[in-house]
DNA sequence: AACCATTGCCAACATCTGTTGGCAAACACT
DNA sequence: AGTGTTTGCCAACAGATGTTGGCAATGGTT
């Protein structure tokens, strides 16, 4: 859209972009989708208001460039099959502890239908895409994604966002040891009855 | 507070505090704490702003009023211990299919700290409360209701709010299949290594 | 009938929100 | 030097939001 979007020709403003663009992840994973104002993010990023609009647009469309979330799954035909679950917590909580962009996301995917929309296709298109490379039922993979995503997504919401204590304190080792058989029988159990 | 809550003196005001809550609760399931606006409750209840700040104080004591939220857990003793699980996932199930209450308090905990709170009152007390009723090692049983949680709530979250496809498609009966074992290990299983 | 608390509505307030237009300085290029 | 573009800020608008005070109508009580 933007005219100089054809070539890298790095600008001199890419550092207020920047700015803009790491304050605005900041806030909205703090507060959520509308409490997050602009004149708050430009605050943070200590220049005008008015340039947000300018180098984003929006309001959403700050957003949708701040949000812009890669799950970066690894290639699960290269696991051993008994082992999917413990490597997919353990890559989840890595990916996530430190990087608040899924935070943000979580956070405004509860009132926001955008960002709604965007986590659906996050864990509706990566994960079962990844679900679907060691060959299954096809008609299962991707209930058995959803199943994956609700465990995935349960033990976010809880320790990053309700933050409830014993899922704040447990350490990530503890929590893959508990969590990994579930992702295992998910992804690999035989349907029940 | 009011000076009528002393006793069971009808109010003549009654319907109209009733259609606010009922009001307030589908809009704050819907739209969230912030979208959620007094005008737009006032509007469904058919009254007057005013009456809303009248009735319930403030916004905050509205949605206060408007989200209280028993589980209802049932009595775990009376329970088989190998059915735990299953019972419990039924429960939650039945619980909130059809009450936005749980919808509305959810949406709202991602945004809004005393919704938060409230969440972790609710699941911290009532659920760590029904689980250590099962005598086990009291160290585990914060632990295991934190991983009820996370599984239930992530239940709830990907198919009330995200409304991932998978799991908005899936009968609350194949749920309860796929979920229980997962709910029967947090609760009884031995703890891993 | 006289009195008073309750119920309801209207109008307004102060504030905050996303968003816009214009203008000065800095820069790039010829 | 001169010209056009980019970067930045200021001021302001238009709309929405929670909240308040006053005033009429209603109902119950004596």
């Amino acid at each position: 859209m933007t005219p100089s979007a054809q070539s890298t020709q790095p600008r001199r403003s890419d550092a207020t972009r920047a700015a803009i663009l790491r304050a605005a992840r900041e806030r909205f994973a703090a507060d959520g989708y509308e409490r997050a104002t602009i004149r708050a993010i430009a605050a943070d990023a200590q220049i005008d208001p008015s340039m947000v609009m300018r180098y984003y647009g929006s309001k959403e469309g700050l957003f949708a460039a701040a949000a812009e979330f890669d799950l970066r799954l690894p290639d699960l035909t290269s696991v051993p099959p008994a082992q999917l679950g413990e490597v997919l917590v353990r890559h989840f909580l890595a990916r996530w502890e430190g990087d608040e962009t899924l935070v943000a996301l979580l956070r405004a995917a509860s009132t926001n239908p955008g960002a709604a929309e965007r986590m659906r296709g996050i864990f509706a298109d990566q994960l079962t895409a990844a679900v679907a490379t060691f060959g299954s039922d096809p008609a299962l993979t991707a209930r058995r994604a959803g199943l994956v995503a609700s465990q995935v997504l349960g033990l976010a919401f809880t320790r990053y966002i309700v933050r409830l204590p014993p899922m704040v304190d447990t350490t990530p080792e503890e929590l893959v040891s508990w969590i990994a058989p579930t992702l295992q029988r998910y992804l690999t159990g035989t349907p029940p009855s």
